[in-house]
RNA sequence: GGCGAGUUGGUGAAGCGGCUUAACACACUGCCCUUUCACGGCAGCACUCACGGAUUCGAAUUCCGUACUCGUCACCA
């Protein structure tokens, strides 16, 4: 075909398009950043379904976008009108408000390169599909899916690879005029890239993260726009992503092998290449088969994006876990900087994991525990109770009643260096602290006692019964001393362990049985403070009611 | 099958040619601290980096091959 006839096959087949490339180019004109700034995005389909996977890859976006003092915006990559469901849009925004991942800029958040919606931008592909057409870089091509499934089955047969490429592209050389035919007839048409790649060449990429890599060059004529006239994703991330900026193309890795064709298109297209960086697929080690895998929303419930909120993990602490498989050096920086949060951190595409990041639940846990153990009583007692109210009402109201006390009771052993570390989620704190308001404990069952250990309660309500709470730590602390060695008991542990011939049992006996009669467990945090909370008569009641479960 | 990537303790992983007798964290075990539990501290936990070969004075680190795992090869993204 000659110049001319492709001028004439691209107005028959676009004759509604009259805007120039360079009318979008100025439409969209390069933006006013500073040296360095990562222009990112998170490109989700309107299928509503997030899970982990895509967080990750929104965190990645926001965080390296923020640090660099560029922008991230959100773009819905609806081409596919198949997939739609009804609300999905929707359910995306909700999940990034729900999980702090909030773009800058974007559909739904505005900025200066709308619409930020695929199938708002048709107009915009046909134009530079239409340029393409001109140049010879595209064609319609007018093969049936019957005759491209053959092809794919002889292919199959001869092992050679698969797709419409070379002898293979039927349509690549028709003439203006069999064009013209075939339309007439009504034939439906897709219009294809006439790859001018050779696959015998090899390039050569370099991945933010995975470094470099070689390919062949690419050579399939890949479908450019579809029957309906809306483009594939290939296309349509070419054109957006220029049009739109973007420096840093941050995307899961399942699209490292369609790279050979994102350059080649940016190549004929005359636009400048942008950088890429495929993060990782979060995996998992199944524990029947011992292979690694993607992880599966039915077989892993925390992959899904709702498990957090119904389990009460924190956003934040959510966050810190992002952060640690983001960047491999993050968990350690965390934990030697107590004092800084994750904004001070410094992301790096160099210290991100190449090969899939397995997701390790027992370490988000253990984090969820460093997020919580770091967060004053105040904080504890807000954060729990705006969970509750959604979560779990009658303990929100029990915490609204008993506010002051709750903090009181949160508060307890946070200062100093070694705060406690017992919570590791909001869904937690009803059981850590099921002593602490009356209201429950009076239905408190003690069963969080395994053995059925028998406590000298005659000793324990001596001890109530002259108990004075108006003292220090230290004064209490010798108090129960004393009391220890009137009664027969060794001051010491170690004494007993020498001679427990001549001891009843040890000090730690003695604030055993206190502590299973006024909070119902073995472990609690420091008794003096929850005794000075409760109040006297609190604890009398409490021996009050282990009396009675004792006695039933 | 073609193409691309990965493979380091029970787990997540660091490491990018000598400073590694393989960091750090989680888990586990022991000891210590402690009125108990927790927190914290100390110690132990891979004589070795999937396997085979090559390069090198020297390799977990470079190269080649093998095995396994993952991704991809749609008018889905």
């Amino acid at each position: 075909m000659s110049d001319n006839e492709r001028v004439e096959l691209a107005e028959m087949l676009f004759p509604n398009i009259t805007k120039t490339r360079e009318e979008y180019e100025k439409m969209y004109p390069e933006r006013n950043l500073k040296e360095g700034a990562m222009v990112t995005r998170y490109a989700p389909s309107p299928t509503g379904s997030v899970h982990l996977g895509n967080l990750l890859s929104a965190f990645c976006d926001m965080v390296y976008a923020r640090q660099s003092g560029g922008s991230y915006y959100l773009r819905i990559e609806d081409t596919d009108q198949k997939r739609k469901v009804e609300g999905g849009i929707e359910n995306i925004t909700g999940v990034l408000h729900d999980f702090l991942i909030l773009p800058n800029e974007g559909y739904s958040f505005g900025g200066e390169y709308a619409p930020y919606i695929q199938s708002e931008r048709n107009e915009i592909y046909q134009c530079y599909i239409k340029d393409l057409i001109k140049q010879g870089y595209a064609y319609p091509c007018f093969m049936s899916e019957e005759e491209i499934a053959s092809i794919r089955e002889e292919q199959e047969i001869n092992k050679t690879k698969i797709g419409i490429y070379g002898v293979y592209a039927a349509d690549r050389d028709l003439s203006l005029e069999e064009v013209k035919e075939k339309i007439s007839n009504g034939e439906e048409y897709v219009i294809r890239l006439k790859s001018p790649g050779d696959a015998k060449k090899e390039i050569e990429v370099i991945d933010c993260i995975k470094g470099k890599m070689k390919f062949p060059e690419h050579d399939v004529d890949t479908i450019l726009l579809k029957k309906d006239g809306t483009p594939t994703y290939h296309f349509a991330h070419a054109i957006d992503d220029h049009l739109m900026h973007t420096t840093h193309v941050i995307r899961g890795d399942e699209w490292v092998s369609s790279l050979p064709l994102h350059i080649q298109l940016f190549e004929i297209l005359g636009f400048k290449p942008m950088k890429y960086a495929h993060i990782a697929p979060i995996t998992i080690k199944d524990k029947e088969t011992g292979n690694i895998r993607k992880i599966s929303k039915r077989k892993d419930p925390f992959f899904g994006v709702k498990y957090y909120d119904e389990n009460g993990i924190p956003i934040e602490a959510l966050h810190l876990y992002l952060a640690t498989i983001t960047n491999t050096n993050f968990e350690e920086w965390y934990l030697n900087n107590s004092d800084k949060t994750i904004n001070d951190f410094e992301f790096s595409f160099d210290k991100q994991a190449v090969g899939g990041t397995s997701f390790d639940e027992a370490k988000l846990m253990n984090l969820c525990k460093t997020y919580f153990s770091r967060k004053s009583g105040e904080e504890v007692y807000k954060e729990t109770y705006h969970w509750a109210l959604k979560h779990d009402t009658e303990y929100a109201k029990l915490l609204e009643e008993n506010k002051e006390d709750m903090i009181k009771f949160f508060s307890i052993e946070k200062d100093g260096d070694r705060p406690r570390k017992d919570i590791a989620k909001y869904s937690d704190v009803r059981e850590e602290f099921s002593y602490a308001i009356d209201e429950l404990f009076i239905k408190e069952d003690y069963s969080k006692l395994e053995s059925d250990k028998t406590y000298d309660l005659e000793l324990v309500k001596e001890y109530i019964d002259n108990l004075d709470l108006n003292q220090s730590n230290e004064e209490w602390f010798h108090g129960v001393k004393e009391f220890a060695i009137t009664h027969g008991y060794a001051a010491n542990p170690k004494d007993y362990k020498k001679d427990p011939a001549s001891y009843k049992g040890h000090v730690g006996d003695i604030c055993e049985a206190l502590r299973v009669v006024i909070t119902g467990r073995t472990k609690s945090p420091d008794l003096l403070s929850i005794m000075k909370v409760l109040g006297k008569q609190k604890v009398e009641m409490r021996l009050n009611l282990y009396k009675e479960h004792i006695n039933k």
